[in-house]
RNA sequence: GCGAAAGUGGCGGAAUUGGCAGACGCGCUGGACUUAGGAUCCAGUGGCCCAAAGCCGUGUGGGUUCGAGUCCCACCUUUCGCACCA
């Protein structure tokens, strides 16, 4: 009997879905664990690669069913977006239809994958159940006024014709399309992230179960610094102007002050200059400026004429304005340390300003200024304050420390914590998500919807152009409306939420999808959150980890939540990559145009160049899994994908290794075929008992560490010891053993596994069979094959039973003949023994 | 520039607390079975050497140790993240 996946794959899966064997009651009672892949945007088809992430969930999944946990294992869909809205332009279908048919192809990709997802529990973002929710949320974060509309200077990507969040933005480009941000005033949208920055840094500590370097990541972009507010005085205007400074220790070396071209003061600054019109055209210049072409121009600044007072030093220094120093940070003023930090150094070079140092080595000698080609910082104790009057001597740390006491006694200042983090920019100035639920009254001025109003329902009838505009705002009947508190004539706010306000809260909603009274059963959330094992890809390290950590707090302190970490593991697999081929304008070529010229790739007689990149569309380099499936199964592609290396770890795509897997389930199947065939008698040997527990043990503390390439080699390595004894004539004895393979197989292979389960006679499902036990006694080898050294280098190995004494194994290894040769005739210095491992004998 | 992680056969990758480097798989070589093989099965496969014995071998150079892929120091390379955040 031949092995076809394509035979026995569709009926497990119609199976499964029969039993209803993924439907989980939540209300009962049970060892709950909640497993959750981040739900994804439906962009239509799927690749092996994004194939990684499911299957590697639903392995874990299965595996804690087997358990015994009461797991749910929920999926839905963010289905509000951009490409929606791109697909309606280009080609003429309504970006509802275009995502409600993505989301049937990749459920159907999903069930031909073997994944078990409790869809009772579906949700989709794009639906008014769903983001009725989303304005309720948005109408309570008004309420604590944690939303609330702002003027400011915000990203606007030209392409797709929206406002951007900082997140969304990376090295001054739209994260989605890759244009060039713009930087322009308007008035948007916010959600007050920053009221939480403190906590959202404090919490990532209480995260230990979280890769490092997401919380790296978390922390760098809250970017929380302790510094000091410090007032200087201007006595030509007779006012001060404040900076912000993280080393106020270093405030005796502060020669001269720079303001953002943007500073408030700028105008009365320079009012008195005789540049002044000069100062005010290259201001303009830079204020049309990107952060990034800013950083391109590199340093440049004006003199506005004016000083101000060292409160230290009771000097006069010049204030300078300087395109390097941000508005959106600090106070927008910094006092310039030229000696201790590099772009101070720099702007004092290059405009010939006085740099003096006030921080020397703690072990060493004091700076030469003349002899300074670049700033020496000194953040920690390494450094000690030098002609700095009251904290000389001190270290760095200290310095600040006790400056700071000094500043506040003073009343010139005072320390504080500053964060990078700024609010989130949730206004999107496009159609397809959720309608911002607000009106526009001329009496009442801004007024939110009343909850039972909700929701405000996205029109579906309107045009898309492609033109310039929401097309919401086109919509008569959407636009005009009925004020909640006047009951006049209102205008309805026609920008939409930024999709991750979806997103930062959806994990919630599967406990109760169905709930039309309240966003979610606190009672039921609070009893199944956190998120036990949360899985998704690297990418969302910031946006959307960052902004559900947020929402969850801010539900916390509307005492709707218990917990304040929404995510309790979280696990991010890495990429698929694949060979993909470019020719010499760069552009992408599609595989079926590649011939391979002795290894090298052509397209007719043009060279290509080959990129090993990440799968994608755009890349031509996808592998899509029918074509696999059809030919070895989903079960190989489960396999193959959870061997070829650890998952965290970027994996590159071999069509060839493929084959491996396929062998190996092909040779599972044949001795199933043949142990089926031999009617149960007598005991397995002892070798495969032993290799069985050996397995049992292995697979289980593998999978638990999400460490599935060696759990599949362990039982790579149990089937071959299973198969040498088929060919020696025991099949007869080995269906316990056998069986125990199958269990611990089902997770990688779920249906190879359920279809020889059931040809050994069993009944049921592998599925809700009992996770095999280990019995670490029966695990013990007879007798160890001791390797033996003499001065580190290996001399031969002797058999000795298992458990030998010491004694016992030096006589051993000294009867040995062949260790007799290496140390015959010389003295024996030292004798070691690690139990069971090795002999390493010392000779001079 | 700053921060983090990682360098092991032809390739993907294994290797508890320092204890037989290269598990498992791909590929390759030889063989079996075949009209055929890009199917399947069997054997071999780190390098030097016909082979054995032996020697060498985990990015480079040092060090600690009876013993180092693993620990320490210096360096090189790669990848990722941040990037004028005062």
């Amino acid at each position: 009997m031949q092995y076809r996946p394509t035979d026995i794959e569709p009926k497990w899966q119609q199976r499964w879905a029969e039993a209803r064997v993924s439907e989980i009651d939540v209300s009962a009672p049970g060892d709950k664990l909640y497993m959750l892949n981040m739900f994804p945007y439906p962009s239509g088809d799927l690749h092996v690669g994004h194939g990684r992430n499911y299957i590697l969930g639903d392995a874990v999944y299965r595996y804690f069913r087997m358990q015994g946990r009461a797991a749910l294992n929920p999926m839905g869909w963010d289905a509000f977006g951009l490409p929606a809205e791109n697909a309606a332009i280009k080609r003429g279908i309504h970006p509802r239809e275009w995502t409600l048919g993505n989301i049937a192809r990749m459920k159907a990709q999903f069930a031909r994958w073997g994944i078990l997802y409790d869809w009772s529990k579906e949700v989709a973002s794009c639906e008014p159940e769903y983001y009725r929710w989303n304005q309720w949320l948005f109408l309570q974060l008004y309420k604590r006024g944690l939303a609330y509309r702002g003027t400011a200077p915000v990203n606007w990507c030209p392409q797709d014709q929206t406002v951007l969040a900082n997140e969304q933005v990376v090295e001054g480009r739209c994260e989605r399309c890759g244009a060039l941000v713009e930087q322009r005033e308007l008035s948007q949208w916010f959600l007050k992230i920053t009221d939480y920055a403190d906590r959202l840094d404090a919490g990532l500590d209480t995260l230990e179960h979280w890769p490092e370097k997401v919380k790296l990541m978390q922390r760098n972009w809250i970017g929380k610094s302790r510094g000091a507010d410090v007032e200087f005085f201007v006595p030509s205007l007779n006012r001060s102007i404040r900076v912000f400074t993280t080393r106020p220790d270093t405030i005796f070396g502060a020669t001269f002050m720079v303001l953002a071209p943007e500073h408030p003061a700028v105008q009365e600054l320079i009012s008195g200059s005789p540049d002044r019109e000069e100062i005010e055209t290259w201001i303009a210049g830079v204020r049309n400026q990107s952060n990034l072409e800013r950083q391109e121009s590199g340093k440049e600044g004006r003199f506005t004429g004016r000083t101000a007072i060292n409160p230290f030093t009771n000097e006069e220094i010049p204030i300078w304005l300087g395109n390097f120093v941000l508005m959106q940070y600090g106070t927008g003023a910094i006092m310039s340390v030229p000696a201790h930090d590099e772009r101070d150094f720099q702007f004092a070079k290059q405009y010939g300003l006085p740099i003096r140092v006030v921080i020397k080595p703690a072990s060493g000698d004091e700076l030469d200024v003349n002899a300074m080609n670049e700033a020496f910082t000194f953040k920690d104790d390494t450094g000690v304050a030098v002609h700095s009057g009251p904290i000389d001597g001190l270290p760095v740390p200290r310095a600040i420390e006790t400056i700071i006491g000094i500043i506040e006694e003073r009343g010139i200042g005072k320390g504080i914590v500053r964060y990078r983090l700024r609010d989130w920019l949730i206004s999107r100035q496009r159609y397809w998500g959720t309608p911002i639920p607000m009106l526009y009254c001329d009496p009442c001025g801004l007024v939110p919807v009343r909850e039972e109003e909700l929701p405000v329902t996205l029109p579906l009838d309107v045009p898309f152009t492609g033109r310039e505009g929401n097309p919401l705002a086109k919509h008569d009947t959407f636009v005009h409306a009925t004020c909640s508190q006047c009951g006049g004539p209102a205008r309805r706010e026609t920008d939409t939420m930024d999709t991750f306000v979806d997103s930062s809260w959806y994990f919630l909603r599967f406990i109760t999808p169905r709930d039309e009274q309240k966003i979610f059963d606190a009672e039921l959330v609070n009893r199944w959150l956190p998120v036990d094992q949360y899985i998704g890809g690297i990418e969302h390290a910031i946006l959307h980890l960052l902004y559900a950590r947020f929402i969850t707090r801010t539900l916390h302190d509307m005492g709707l939540l218990q917990f304040e970490e929404p995510f309790t593991r979280l696990f991010n697999q890495g990429v698929i990559t694949k060979e993909g081929y470019k020719d010499t304008h760069g552009s992408w070529v599609a595989p079926a145009e590649v011939q391979m010229v002795d290894g090298k790739p052509y397209r007719g007689d043009e060279p290509l160049l080959a990129e090993v990149t990440k799968m994608s569309k755009s890349r031509m380099n996808v592998v899509p899994p029918d074509e696999l499936i059809a030919k070895y199964g989903a079960d190989t592609e489960r396999v193959y994908t959870l061997f070829i290396a650890p998952p965290e770890k970027e994996a590159a795509w071999s069509d060839e290794g493929v084959v491996g897997a396929y062998r190996f389930l092909g040779r599972v199947w044949h001795m199933g075929v043949q142990i089926a065939g031999a009617a149960a008698a007598g005991d397995a040997p002892a070798n495969v008992v032993r290799k069985m527990h050996q397995t049992i043990d292995a697979v289980t503390a593998r999978v638990e560490k999400f460490e599935f390439n060696t759990a599949i080699s362990a039982l790579m390595e149990f089937s071959n010891t299973l198969g040498e004894a088929v060919s020696g004539g025991q099949a007869a004895t080995l269906r316990p053993a056998y069986e125990a393979l199958l269990q611990l197989l089902h997770p990688f292979a779920p249906h190879i596994t359920e279809e020889l389960w059931t040809m050994l006679g069993n009944e049921g499902f592998v599925l809700t069979s009992k996770w095999p036990v280990a019995d670490r006694a029966l695990m013990q080898e007879d007798t160890v094959v001791i390797a033996v050294q003499v001065n580190g280098k290996l001399r031969g190995q002797v058999e000795v039973p298992a458990g030998a004494a010491e004694a016992a194994v030096f006589e051993a290894v000294f009867a040995s003949e062949r260790i007799q040769q290496w140390v015959a005739g010389k003295d024996i210095v030292k004798k070691i023994y690690v139990p069971g491992k090795l002999v390493n004998v010392v000779v001079k």
